[in-house]
DNA sequence: TGGTGGTCAACAATGATTGTTGATAACATG
DNA sequence: CATGTTATCAACAATCATTGTTGACCACCA
């Protein structure tokens, strides 16, 4: 994800506006690496704009996906996260007891569909989702 | 999955009991290979018991999920998706477009985390989601 | 056959997310 | 700097998939 004031000129060049509650998002989630829920940014915001509404954060956050800015992530933990690292390539692993995402910093160049296998599918990208336990998780009682 | 009869062996000696329900929910799901959604089972199980209702639907997907004869898939479409087929190890193809699953029959054997790298993350599984298009979106008007 | 406890269907509730609305404030232009 | 257009704001209600609750019911064991 580009610095806030990148994506200020880039939410202009748009046509989108720039307001202070965007502004806020923006500085939220520059170099976040927790992969947090629209919850989360909305009571990360709150902190500095007590009157930032949920409905906004999601209105950023779908704007910030759609310009390619953030990964939408829905990892089958019934909350979709909300991923600022797009420049690397990685995969993540998902804890099952506690949901927090971890990102793999590894790439998988084997992954790919052989010819003749994908039936007429057009494959626009490939996740690798590894579930299992993370080592708070583990640590603790089980 | 095993067979519905084997299933209902299966429920009785693990403590729950069989119902004319249950048995036309097991009929349905044997054989499937759609991955249907939990209202596509009930679609399905109405048409032969029409008072059959959504919850009851749910309770038997969870439990057979629990007894490991069906895989839940949450693969990010809004929707979780039920798939029986888990003797085959598989990834799956999901279009953008219809939301509809398709298996991909491969493997992938290089998909490991190699030692060092998994930060004292224990690791269940690794499954691999491509997104793209599939044939019939494609053809479609785009 | 009778008792017990899991299961049923109807209903309401949850949690994440999105639609609606009138008021407001950001931006381009003069 | 003033001004109008238009996107955005916050509050509220609604949606969707899924789960909790309840009293009646029925599958199963003895």
């Amino acid at each position: 994800m580009r610095t806030p004031d990148e994506l200020t000129d880039l939410f202009r060049s748009t046509g989108r506006k720039v307001t202070p509650q965007r502004q806020c998002i923006f500085s939220v989630l520059y170099g976040d690496v927790t992969h947090p829920t629209a919850e989360a940014v909305h009571a990360a915001a709150t902190a500095h704009m007590p009157t930032i509404s949920l409905k906004t954060v999601y209105q950023t956050l779908h704007d910030l996906s759609e310009l390619g800015e953030i990964t939408t992530l829905d990892l089958g933990t019934g909350t979709a996260r909300f991923d600022p690292n797009v420049d690397d390539v990685h995969h993540h692993l998902v804890c099952r007891e506690c949901g927090k995402v971890r990102d793999l910093d590894l790439e998988f160049p084997d992954v790919r569909i052989p010819a003749g296998s994908e039936l007429g599918f057009e494959v626009g990208s490939a996740e690798i989702v590894f579930r299992g336990r993370c080592h708070e998780c583990a640590g603790a009682t089980s």
